[in-house]
DNA sequence: CTATAATAGTTACCTAAGTAACTAATTGGG
DNA sequence: CCCAATTAGTTACTTAGGTAACTATTATAG
């Protein structure tokens, strides 16, 4: 019975969040689903776009839309593979030099959020929902 | 640097169980929205419209939508109250009738997803996922 | 070597949730 | 008592993500 409230408190805390990174990078014309890619490329460098959706378990539909935007704004190149179907991803220039602003305000909003709540409960609650999630997606293999 | 991995894994968690929501309830013809709409009825009773968006946290616009497809799927009615701007919704017959078979089928669903999961672990998580909320929520009214 | 299968990405269309702006009804202050 | 503020709900438009169907390229089996 209690677990309707289980995935209630998931998908409510997600929403919040995403609410809360929205209104963060708002200043900064960016949105969330930019900012997780911009994120992935400044810290593991460039990739193909289908290693994006793979690093953010998004499908390749809504990776299309954000980098089409992400290149409207200038914060972004696809370049061609050497297989011809792979567009490699990087980041433009203007992009890192803004960056660090970026980061910064997402931090700052992190710890704000987490500051109610001890480290060790953080790491916990990472840890429990890391292994939830892996089992999720192992039983769908069998 | 490893709260960004915490949000990640949230956003995440959410948009699986989503997704396993919809997969069960695909064949009744239901949707994850529809679904938490017509569990709060037939938990809690019928209610105006403002008190399912506050329990279950959502603005009024897409409450209003999720709501109109229930209509048309004869699930729910709309009864003006005394107050002529409040509209009550009901479960009708129907609903109450095929209710059993959606929550099994969810209930089904949920602890097969949770199986690989202690119980304490269950309410550890829901216990910290509550608690963060909250605070999270307090936050914004300071 | 060629025909088929698999892969990368895009397009079209769907659900879900958010904000802003609106209407209609109710409440409260002067 | 009446006008201003508040409340309930809707409409229009936005971001975010998903599936299905498609194109173009590469890999593979016969």
């Amino acid at each position: 019975m209690t677990t309707h409230t289980l995935l209630h408190a998931i998908h409510q805390l997600s929403r919040e969040l995403t609410k809360r990174v929205n209104e963060t990078l708002q200043p900064f014309g960016l949105y969330s689903a930019q900012w997780s890619v911009l994120f992935v490329l400044q810290t593991k460098g460039e990739m193909p776009q289908s290693a994006l959706c793979e690093y953010l378990a998004v499908e390749a539909p809504p990776m299309t839309r954000t980098i089409q935007r992400l290149i409207k704004q200038g914060y972004v190149q696809q370049i061609p593979g050497k297989d011809k179907r792979v567009k490699v991803i990087h980041l433009t220039e203007k992009a890192r030099q803004a960056y660090p602003e970026w980061e910064r305000a997402v931090l700052a909003m992190n710890e704000r959020l987490l500051a109610s709540m001890p480290k060790e409960q953080q790491e916990l609650m990472q840890g429990l929902l890391a292994e939830w999630l892996g089992k999720m997606k192992g039983d769908l293999n069998e």
